[in-house]
RNA sequence: GCGCCUGUAGCUCAGCUGGAUAGAGCGCCGGGCUUCGAACCCGUAGGCCGCAGGUUCGAAUCCUGCCAGGCGCGCCA
């Protein structure tokens, strides 16, 4: 409706220059938003305000001639004024409102599709935790983060991979077989030395004993034995956040593997790229790249002296492979801890010609956890962290998502785990749920009653006149244009506000029947019955997709 | 010291990318079920939008400088 009334403004502008009514220029950049005032009409725009100082005329006198030369092609128009310093309002006609309810029930789910995306290949990586241990709920919001946004975009007619990138090539793996070694031995003999920087937790003693069932630990040499531990352990993990994930209803196309890039020889051929590329050098033993000379601070060190690669090595590798894979976009959504490597990657990307928007990362603050007034601190080291498991299954995976949803991810999040553990029937996500279970509700009425519901609603929806039906019905008419939104500025957690709006626009709506007789959906009127009924269904729909898009459920009884 | 993020109601957070009277949930106080689901609705209280300048018709939003908090600045991963 927006574009609509945008080609209508044009196609005005147009008419005054060639009457020579306006002065010929380019447009500047105008809006057109939908007021938060009701009586500021059902659109407003900033177009005469931002016209007045090229055409060096007040504001209010362009609107005026701008409103007295409407081209209306398509007779969108009710009305319009003109306001404060020079706003134009405009309150577009019923029946165009109709005719997108009118639509959203005959396409149902497929309401809110749109092509956006068309044609473009796009690449999410996301979650991405080392497997050395189990997920915690810093990754369990990047998985909500990561998985909504993956499905709107999808929606929105991207063609999306989602990818997990493994960390399985370095220090850390070692440690973790170490820390599994050492935790069995200890069994025995508890003085056994642990290592240093070695992960303490339950889930060490765990894999142990996992381990230890499978080989013969205690008569193999220390060496291969801490090899299979680590071989062995990081294949646990990886299989338990694959079903944790899967539990959280997060899931991926392709696992990338670092050891992957190290061992098929994806490195070297990478080194020898940057090396016909010039843009290598050795210096103090080491091997380096310049970084520098494309906006990073300093250039950076690929392998070091004792031979070992880096992991940035590996990271390049793998973001320059993706590039080769053909996808036009690629989005990375890091902890916010990681963001010192952002200006690093992208003077790679550059260093090879590659536009700095190609890759965007969504860095994701960190979730801090309280408990009352005392902060919990987390820590992998020391076995001290609340798990995404633990987290779903105090509070369920609905509520979970939903409160990680609620959250710009560039704000760092405060997690009171008293509050979480109580959140059950005060989560709003339940708000949105009981609109979605209360509709149903009233069709399983209807239908009890004996109700037929008609094919087409065109004949009865002119009986929807009611200031909060109408209102309720443009809420629902903005639903494609806020999906493109999310996806062009990588913003999901708004789809959750969007949906507690409608919701509540539409508990308020029911709750007029309390009062008034006449308000109920379900009344002594046929004709105006079915209309409310058409209603509701278009708003159950757009719930429904909603709720989808988050990865939460709409539950039809609750 | 440098860089990124944040600072909005008692708490947790939104604020549609510069618009008109700044919002929601939770919490507090009060009201509403003999008929479509009270997991709901209605009302009251609660704000120097961190501070100070600047840009303009117009600033929570953009710019500069401070203040406060978080996170990064390795030949660690």
């Amino acid at each position: 409706m927006k574009a609509k009334l945008d080609v209508v403004l044009t196609a005005t502008i147009d008419h005054c220059f060639k009457e020579g009514l306006l002065l010929r220029q380019t447009l500047p950049k105008y809006v057109i938003e939908i007021p938060n005032n009701p009586d500021h009409g059902h659109f407003a725009t900033n177009l005469a305000l931002v016209l007045a100082k090229s055409q060096k005329k007040p504001p209010r006198e362009i609107a005026n001639i701008i409103l007295n030369n409407l081209i209306d092609n398509q007779n969108l128009i009710a009305s319009a004024e003109i306001a404060g310093p020079g706003f134009i309002n405009v309150m577009i006609k019923s029946q165009q409102w109709y005719n997108i309810l009118s639509e959203i029930i005959r396409l149902k789910k497929q309401f809110g599709r749109t092509e956006l995306g068309k044609g473009q290949k796009i690449v999410v990586e996301f979650v991405s935790a080392n497997p050395t241990g189990p997920l915690h709920l810093g990754h369990g919001r990047g998985a909500a983060l990561g998985d909504t946004l993956c499905r709107i975009l999808s929606n929105c007619g991207y063609d999306v991979t989602r990818e997990f990138y493994i960390n399985d090539a370095g220090q850390q793996i070692r440690i973790l077989g170490e820390s599994i070694y050492s935790t069995f031995k200890q069994i025995n003999n508890p003085d056994y030395p642990f290592p240093q920087n070695g992960y303490h937790a339950d889930y060490i003693y765990e894999l142990a004993q996992t381990v230890s069932q499978m080989a013969d630990l205690d008569n193999l040499p220390a060496e291969e034995s801490i090899n299979l531990c680590a071989q062995k352990g990081k294949e646990l993990m990886l299989n338990d956040i694959k079903k944790d994930l899967e539990r959280f209803r997060v899931k991926f196309h392709t696992w990338s593997s670092e050891k992957d890039i190290h061992n098929n020889g994806l490195l070297e051929k990478t080194l020898e790229a940057l090396e016909k590329k010039e843009l290598i050098y050795k210096s103090d033993g080491a091997l380096w790249i310049k970084t520098a000379n494309y906006g990073d601070d300093k250039d950076r060190v690929l392998r070091k002296k004792d031979g070992q690669f880096t992991y940035f090595a590996s990271d390049i590798a793998y973001h320059l492979e993706k590039r080769k894979r053909g996808f036009t976009g690629a989005i990375n959504l890091w902890g916010a801890d990681h963001h010192g490597y952002v200006p690093r990657i992208q003077s790679v990307l550059a260093s090879h010609g590659i536009p700095e928007n190609w890759l965007s990362v969504m860095l994701i603050q960190l979730v801090k956890l309280w408990k009352g007034s005392c902060e919990f601190k987390m820590s992998k080291r020391s076995g001290h962290f609340v798990t995404l498991l633990e987290l779903i299954e105090e509070v369920g995976i609905d509520a979970a998502r939903f409160v990680f949803l609620t959250k710009s991810h560039d704000s760092g999040l405060d997690f009171d785990i008293d509050m979480v553990k109580k959140q059950d029937s005060t989560n709003p996500v339940y708000y949105v749920q009981y609109a979605h279970a209360r509709i149903c509700s009233i069709f399983r009425k209807a239908a009890l009653e004996g109700i037929l519901m008609e094919d087409n609603p065109d004949n009865f929806l002119g009986n929807l006149v009611l200031d909060e039906e109408l209102a309720l019905i443009r809420a629902l008419a903005g639903f494609p244009s806020l999906l493109d939104d999310i996806c062009l500025n990588l913003e999901p957690h708004r789809l959750t506000y969007y949906l507690t709006s409608v919701a509540s626009m539409f508990h308020k709506y029911f709750n007029l029947g309390a009062k008034v007789q006449e308000h109920r959906i379900i009344n002594k009127d046929i004709q105006l019955t079915l209309a409310r009924l058409f209603l509701i269904d278009g708003i159950r729909t757009v719930l429904s997709s909603g709720l989808d898009l988050l990865g939460i459920s709409a539950p039809q009884k609750m």
